[in-house]
RNA sequence: GGGCCGUUAACUCAGUCGGUAGAGUACCUGCCUUUUAAGCAGGGAGUCGCAGGUUCGAGUCCUGCACGGCCCA
C-alpha cells in the first residue's frame, strides 16, 4: 500500500467520524505573518486568533503535538494538546497528514525556546491532501520537477515564492511609472491576420468561422502605432508575445513584453524613460540603486553608459566596419572564428558579430545605439547619418533586455523598408524577414506624430532583479517537452 | 544542431571489481503533554528512465531512444 492509498484510508475514517474533509470556508483573523508581527499585543490581551495553512511538519508527543503550518506569508507553529481539544477531537488529528490544510483557533504564546506558537482550542481540517510532500530538509531540488510541478516548488522553496512576488512587484512599479506619466494601458490583438513588429517565426493557427489563417503575435508594435495615428499620445501594453523558436536559458516561446509609445518624443526621451523605470524598480525592491546579479553588482544610477553600435564593433574588432561591404564583414567574422550562415546578409553578419563579440562584455546597464539601417526596418533614419537609424537596445549583464526607436513615421520610407525586407526573404531566404503590412502602411499614410517607442522583455528584467540565471526560473510554467 | 553530465523508494541521495536493492526523510504500529531536522522500539515500501545487446548472471558493461541540466553554436 503506498502513501496515497494510506491517505485515502484516512479519508474514509474521517467520513466515518462525520468530519467533512473538504469544507467550504474558514474565517481568518490573521495571516501567519501577522501573528508573528503582532505577537506582543495578541499575547498580552489573550486574544483568540484564527489562522490557516498547509501542514508542513508534525511532531507528535503522545498527548500533545507540535506542527508547522505554511500560509502565503510564511510559517507558523501550532500546538495541540489533548486536554485542550478533548480526547475525541485530539484523536482526530491523528488522521491529519503533512500537506493537509487546517484551520486553528486559539491564543498565542511562546514556547520555552521562544518560538511564537498558537495554542489550539479548536482545529479543523480544511482540505485533505492525498500525496506526500517532498522531503522537509532537502526540499525539492530536481529542476525538472520544479518546473513541471511548480506548485511543489512554491510550497517547498521560499526563494521560488519570493521570485514570483518580486515579479509582480516589478510589473507593478513599471506600470506605476508609466501611469504617472500619463500612459494609458491598452490591449491589442493576440490573433493577427498578419504578424509583424519583430524578426521572428510566428505560430500559426486557424479560425474556423472566418476560414482564416491567423498568427499569434510576435510583437504589439504595429497595432500600438495605429493607436498613435488614432490620436492617443501615450499608450502601453504588457502582454504575452509568441515566437516559434528554440528554448534556452534566455528564450521561451511564450514570453512577456512591455511595449510603450510616446508621441512627440524621440529615442533619447525613451532612454530616459528606461533609466527611470529600472531605477524605480531597483529602489523599490532593494532600497538602493544597485542590484546583485550572478556575483556582480549592477548599478542603475543615471545616466547609463552609451555605446554606439559601430564604435563597439570597432573597439572589439580593431577596425571600422561602418563603410564595409558584405564581403568585408564576412572576412571579419571569419577572422574571429564565427560560424555564419552562407546566405546571411551584411546586416545579419554585423548583428551576429555584435552579439557575440561585444554584447557579452556589457555588464553594467548600457544603451547600444545607432544600429545599421538594414536590421531596423521600423526605425527612423538617424538625423546625422543616413546609413544608421535612431535605435537603442538596453543591455544588462550581457543580456539584451529590449529594443527602442525613434519610430519611423514616413509612410513612403516605411514602404521602401518593407520592400527591402521582402527582397531579403526572396533573395536570401531569410525566413525571419519582416512582412509588408498594407493595412499598417495605410494607417501611417493618414499620419503618425513623431514617436518614441519601446519594447522591454519583462522576463529578462525579472531575471536581473531576482538574480536568476535562467528565464525558466522567472516563468511560472515554462514550456517543456512532453514527458 | 554539437559536447559533457544526470535519470535508483513519494523526496534527497549512496550503490566498490558484473554476483541477494541500500540510507535519511516521509509512511505504518507502539511509547512519549513546551518539541525544533523532537526522541525511542519495531515494520512496510522499487518497472534501478525506456528498448535492445554482451554475459551463467546487468542498477553496474555496450548500442539506440526519451526526458532534464550545464556548456558551445
Amino acid at each position: 500500500m503506498d502513501q496515497r492509498d494510506e491517505r485515502i484510508r484516512k479519508l474514509e475514517r474521517l467520513k466515518e467520524k462525520k468530519i467533512q474533509p473538504y469544507p467550504y470556508n474558514f474565517k481568518l483573523t490573521h495571516s501567519t505573518k501577522e501573528i508573528h508581527e503582532n505577537f506582543d499585543s495578541l499575547s498580552s490581551q489573550k486574544e483568540r486568533v484564527r489562522v490557516a495553512g498547509r501542514i508542513l511538519s508534525i511532531r507528535d508527543h503522545g498527548r500533545s503535538t507540535f506542527a508547522h503550518i505554511l500560509g502565503e506569508k510564511g510559517r507558523l507553529q501550532i500546538y495541540l494538546k489533548e486536554d485542550r481539544l478533548g480526547k475525541e477531537r485530539y484523536s482526530d488529528i491523528r488522521l491529519f497528514d503533512i500537506g493537509d490544510f487546517i484551520g486553528v483557533s486559539g491564543e498565542v504564546f511562546r514556547t520555552q525556546k521562544g518560538e511564537v506558537t498558537v495554542l489550539g482550542e479548536e482545529v479543523s481540517l480544511l482540505a485533505k491532501s492525498l500525496r506526500p510532500l517532498p522531503e522537509k530538509w532537502h526540499g525539492l531540488k530536481d529542476k525538472e520537477l520544479r518546473y513541471r510541478r511548480r506548485y511543489l516548488d512554491l510550497i517547498m522553496n521560499e526563494k521560488s515564492r519570493e521570485v514570483f512576488r518580486r515579479r509582480s512587484q516589478i510589473i507593478q512599479v513599471t506600470r506605476r511609472v508609466l501611469e504617472n506619466k500619463g500612459f494609458i494601458e491598452v490591449e491589442t490583438p493576440v490573433l493577427q491576420p498578419q504578424y509583424g513588429g519583430a524578426f521572428a517565426t510566428p505560430f500559426t493557427t486557424y479560425h474556423k468561422a472566418l476560414d482564416n489563417q491567423l498568427y499569434l503575435r510576435i510583437a504589439d508594435e504595429l497595432y500600438l502605432k495605429r493607436l498613435l495615428v488614432g490620436g492617443f499620445e501615450r499608450v502601453y501594453e504588457i502582454s504575452k508575445d509568441f515566437r516559434n523558436e528554440g528554448i534556452d536559458t534566455h528564450h521561451q516561446p511564450e514570453f512577456t513584453q512591455l511595449e510603450a509609445y510616446q508621441a512627440y518624443a524621440d529615442y533619447k526621451d525613451v532612454m530616459n524613460l528606461v533609466e527611470e523605470i529600472f531605477l524605480e524598480v531597483a529602489r523599490e525592491l532593494s532600497g538602493e540603486e544597485t542590484v546583485p546579479y550572478q556575483g556582480k553588482t549592477l548599478s542603475f544610477s543615471q545616466p547609463w553608459k552609451r555605446l554606439s553600435f559601430f564604435q563597439g564593433l570597432k573597439e572589439s574588432c580593431g577596425e571600422d566596419l561602418k563603410g564595409m561591404n558584405e564581403e568585408g564583414v564576412r572576412k571579419v567574422c571569419a577572422r574571429f572564428g564565427l560560424e555564419v550562415k552562407p546566405n546571411a546578409s551584411r546586416g545579419k553578419l554585423l548583428d551576429q558579430l555584435f552579439s557575440e563579440r561585444v554584447q557579452p562584455h556589457l555588464i553594467q546597464p548600457t544603451f547600444v545605439l545607432d544600429h545599421p539601417k538594414e536590421i531596423s526596418p521600423l526605425a527612423k533614419i538617424h538625423r546625422e547619418d543616413k546609413e544608421l537609424v535612431e535605435r537603442f537596445e538596453p543591455v544588462i549583464a550581457g543580456l539584451e533586455i529590449g529594443n527602442a526607436f525613434s519610430e519611423l513615421n514616413d509612410p513612403l520610407d516605411q514602404r521602401e523598408r518593407f520592400l527591402e525586407q521582402t527582397r531579403l526573404r526572396e533573395e536570401k531566404g531569410d525566413e525571419e524577414a519582416q512582412v509588408l503590412d498594407e493595412d499598417f502602411l495605410m494607417a501611417l499614410e493618414y499620419g503618425m506624430p513623431p514617436t518614441g517607442g519601446l519594447g522591454l522583455g519583462i522576463d529578462r528584467m525579472v531575471m536581473i532583479f531576482t538574480d536568476s540565471p535562467s528565464i525558466r526560473d522567472v516563468i511560472l510554467f515554462p514550456q517543456m517537452r512532453k514527458e
